[in-house]
DNA sequence: GTGAAAGCGCTAACAA
DNA sequence: TTGTTAGCGCTTTCAC
């Protein structure tokens, strides 16, 4: 049997009670009982269970995080941002994992956290359907995207997409690029592409320059790499560009390497800007100008809010938006 | 107030003990009235309390891991693969983060997985010290690292990394290099850096080739991008170099860059391959021949290991090797 | 400054 | 098949 804090008593010579307020420096008591009994507990090797102690007393300090593993993860700077802020702020966060697309994994890992009494739940750029959101919010849980927008009734705080769209494709144009492609994302998929997309559009428009629809690759959809590469093709044969707005580094460096595949080297036919502003954009030849994202910021900022909602549950659904910035590299020389 | 186990039983005229059983599915009960209580607990939104559970059974399921943040995460595939294998075999993993270098950090995280009682504990990459796998070890939990040897007094299962190193370097010979650099791990610092270095000179002294010490360039000795593209200044002044071994992916393509950067373009004037085979060899330009390890699998024999060494934990240090396999790329012409 | 005691929500004998 | 009961290890009033 492992050593419990009744053990501990006894050694002491003392009540559970004393012990308990002198591990958990709670209450009062005369500091040289407290250094004896410190000094049992350390001799014992004891632990505290936590089970028990969560049990007993009602409040809950822990976090829960449900994250994708990814090759390229800009998720690991949110975790970091998050496991900073958690650790300033005394919650200690459970990280789990689910796939994207899969709901089932992603219900069945909610469920396991709510048994775990977190206080809040925090996806990060997974987007779980309005059933496990409304499942998390009846167990008295607060669920929060982060790291994406989300446009389900759930809050999100995440970089603004419409306006990240919208600066990466002024810059383009401010560049002197005119005929500008949109790689990636799909408008008609998800909210982050949305609304990208809508910022994009929205920037075309203002400079005067009549949007055309073969100027749109989705590929996939999911922002990756693989699109990057195809779009190259597709564009070579159905449209005459000379830029591209990736919306991710994967997809920018895709469309790098694509035009290297074809040309042999690049040549800086099209201006880039991808988004997100990952290491990628440094270790790339030529390296990628970017709307970069402060994903630690977001990590901080969504814990902060977590832990804010314990006292003050938001009623309405609440959209934060963190600052982000332009980096420009190589890959818009102008023209 | 949540709701408890007694609420269902009280609604359904049942004992705690009976709703227990049929919400365990454990000892015997009738399906009319197994029904008719999940359908209770159902419609009241009843989640287990999964501290009262633990407290009050006393074999424990879950698994703790212990991962750091990494912008290109070979870990990714690496729990994938615990994610997956722990699915199977039943057990659940919280994940808790910690930073390498920062042993007070990743004893605080151990310590909240030990108040947590897991019944195991991994080290992704991250190596703790002694006195953390001690204080483990005498909670009474198993303590294992993953994908990476260890000097210490702990399991673990990885790739062989003596292995990889001969094998690097003897496909850089047998393509006709002889002069081989030996890049980014620092042979004095980490087994793994020690490993793989013994096996390069083994390769070497196979081939009867006299290794020279200005072959080695350590950087920072941490298979860093950084050291990669530090690697080429050095070698440009100190050896005449036809080949390098880097010990990551990252510096490798360090190198790759630091030779654009230098020449203008890539000439295959070295020949490289690297250690890892994460994507970032099929994404470079030129593509990364690569000693690729097996991540996923690394990640599931981890698990199958620990969840193994709850009823039978193994008396002396444990080394398993997870086969890797060689996979050649644009870097390796020949000469 | 310390102790007694109730109880957190659940599981697991053991009875019935 | 179901109920009674005794904890699991801890926290937290409330007395002393």
């Amino acid at each position: 049997m492992r050593v419990t804090i009744e053990d501990i008593a006894k050694q002491a010579g003392l009540s559970v009670a004393s012990v308990s307020r002198i591990l958990n420096n709670t209450g009062r008591f005369s500091q040289a009982t407290a250094k004896r009994v410190r000094a049992i507990a350390a001799d014992l090797g004891y632990y505290k269970n936590r089970s028990a102690a969560d049990l007993a007393r009602h409040t809950q300090t822990t976090l829960g995080v449900i994250n994708y593993p990814a090759e390229t993860d800009s998720n690991f700077h949110v975790i970091r941002g998050i496991t900073e802020e958690a650790r300033q702020s005394g919650v200690d966060v459970l990280i789990m994992i689910a796939e994207r697309d899969d709901q089932a994994t992603i219900q069945k890992v909610a469920q396991d956290l709510i048994e775990r009494r977190v206080f809040g739940i925090l996806f990060l750029s997974l987007h779980p359907d309005q059933a496990i959101i409304d499942l998390i919010k009846r167990a008295g849980i607060y669920p929060q995207e982060v790291a994406s927008t989300y446009a389900l009734d759930m809050s999100y705080v995440s970089s603004n997409d419409y306006q990240m769209g919208q600066l990466a494709t002024r810059t383009l144009i401010e560049k002197g690029y005119t005929r500008i492609g949109f790689v990636g994302a799909d408008p008609a998929r998800d909210i982050v592409g949305t609304q990208r997309f809508a910022g994009y559009q929205a920037a075309l428009a203002a400079a005067g320059i009549t949007y055309r629809p073969e100027w749109l690759f989705v590929g996939d959809g999911k922002y990756s790499y693989q699109s990057g590469l195809a779009a190259v093709a597709y564009y070579t044969e159905h449209a005459a560009l000379d830029a591209v707005f990736a919306t991710s580094d994967d997809g920018a460096l895709g469309v790098i390497n694509g035009l290297i595949d074809r040309d042999g080297a690049f040549t800086h036919q099209w201006g880039i800007i991808s988004t997100d502003g990952s290491q990628i954009c440094e270790q790339s030849r030529p390296k990628i100008s970017s709307v970069t994202q402060d994903f630690n910021l977001i990590g901080r900022m969504a814990v902060a809010e977590a832990v804010r909602a314990i006292d003050d549950p938001p009623q309405a659904k609440k959209q934060i938006d963190v600052p982000f910035k332009l980096e420009l590299r190589e890959t818009t020389p102008g023209k």
